[in-house]
DNA sequence: CCTTATTGTCTCAGTTTGTGACAATAGTAA
DNA sequence: TTACTATTGTCACAAACTGAGACAATAAGG
């Protein structure tokens, strides 16, 4: 990782959003030796596209490419610089400073973008630094490094923002889903209960759904349709 | 301005709007004997805040302190990579790179904000390496250097989506204004007309408005309510 | 064939929004 | 003083939208 690859000064960090088991999840990353936890981000290539570094990060992170990625905001106050921190990450690692690595304990800026992918497309892997990539209920998360948490809640208010406005929420399903599963999903995200019956004419309203064949599951009721965005 | 004040490779641009004659309008400065035009902005401290590192900025601009702003977005294309364009800039300037000023041929990411103020309250000044800093409507800007017309368009289209959610438009007035004067202002914002008796009933509703005394202009007719915000 | 849980749709009331009407000014001109 | 004009604050009515429940139509299982 020789210095002059990167930018110094500037990284991204990226809240992963997933869904499951009826709940909103984060990948959170722990590194190694250290019990330290901390959301997925990385650096920016000398000759790279800020965005292009965040989507490479992200496909390493998950495997994916066609990823729903959006940025929020850019974090720069002089209280994330925290170099004791970065060195004792660095030194759990078996790297020393003065190999390098010297740029990674100056201030950083921080951008910051929230991801919206299929839980189930993705078997997340840690990088170089952590023993582990794993998702975590938004409201069960770890103390994290800095301010991630603080980026997270940015990124969960954005989220809620954006939700109605660009009607995101799909993102976060399979290609088809249920009415119901759609609902489940705004659910999660906004913390709040929907009524059924205006959520399901919100949606149809809106002209954004098509409809598909019927999900039969083997329950004794009603099967209700699949749905997938046009 | 010695090499290690700044953080090399972040800058902020911001997006400065006022309201006059029923146009939005922006400050754009000169830069000195070139005919290159540009959106004001800086670099951060090493040991500074990156919010406040613009509001600095914003004070040496227009001599404002309490100001209304924004970050939106932070544009870090390569392309905006553009080394001869700087040299030019520094050279018209009789600045030569090689005297501590070489970093600002690098690369840089910028951190774009609007700010939202009253046009009477500001008496634009120029920087060291410009000739003027004026107000132009939005409508008829002068080309832009780098991806500055982009910024303008986002932050723009911001603005507009902030509009109704956040109540925003009043900071582009005085403190006092009537009616008609912020229907005024959110036309000029969303480039449509509004409805006057809907505009006015969803301003009363949104329980924002202080109604003060009466403003008489002279003319032959009802004189319209002052109000202010809350 | 009867029961149960869930779904798609409809209804009805309550609220919000679009649109025009209208009286109340604050001056000017006769 | 008395018209006359332009603009303002408010109201009235219809249209559109939203909250809340009702209800028939399933898709199984017993």
């Amino acid at each position: 990782m020789p210095e002059k690859a990167f930018l110094p000064h500037i990284a991204y960090d990226s809240v992963i959003f997933g869904f499951s088991d009826g709940d909103l999840k984060i990948l959170i990353m722990e590194y190694h030796n250290t019990g330290l936890f901390a959301l997925p981000g990385g650096f920016v290539r000398a000759d790279e596209n800020l965005n292009d570094a965040v989507l490479r990060g992200l496909h390493e992170r998950t495997g994916l490419t066609d990823i729903y990625l959006e940025q929020f905001y850019t974090f720069g106050d002089v209280s994330r610089f925290e170099p004791e921190l970065m060195r004792t990450l660095l030194e759990a690692n078996g790297i020393r400073p003065d190999e390098g690595y010297q740029w990674m304990l100056d201030r950083f800026i921080s951008v910051a973008y929230y991801a919206l992918i299929n839980y189930e497309d993705v078997t997340p892997k840690p990088d170089a630094l952590s023993d582990s990539c794993e998702w975590y209920p938004v409201n069960e998360l770890p103390k994290l490094i800095l301010d991630h948490r603080n980026i997270v809640e940015k990124a969960i208010q954005t989220l809620r923002d954006n939700l109605d406005r660009k009607l995101v929420g799909g993102n976060l399903l399979p290609k088809k889903f249920t009415m119901n599963e759609l609902q489940n999903v705004y659910e999660a995200i906004l913390g709040t209960k929907l009524r059924r019956t205006t959520f399901q004419r919100k949606m149809l309203a809106a002209e954004v759904l098509v409809r598909h064949e019927k999900l039969f599951s083997g329950k004794a009721h009603m099967a209700p349709y699949l749905y997938s965005f046009k």
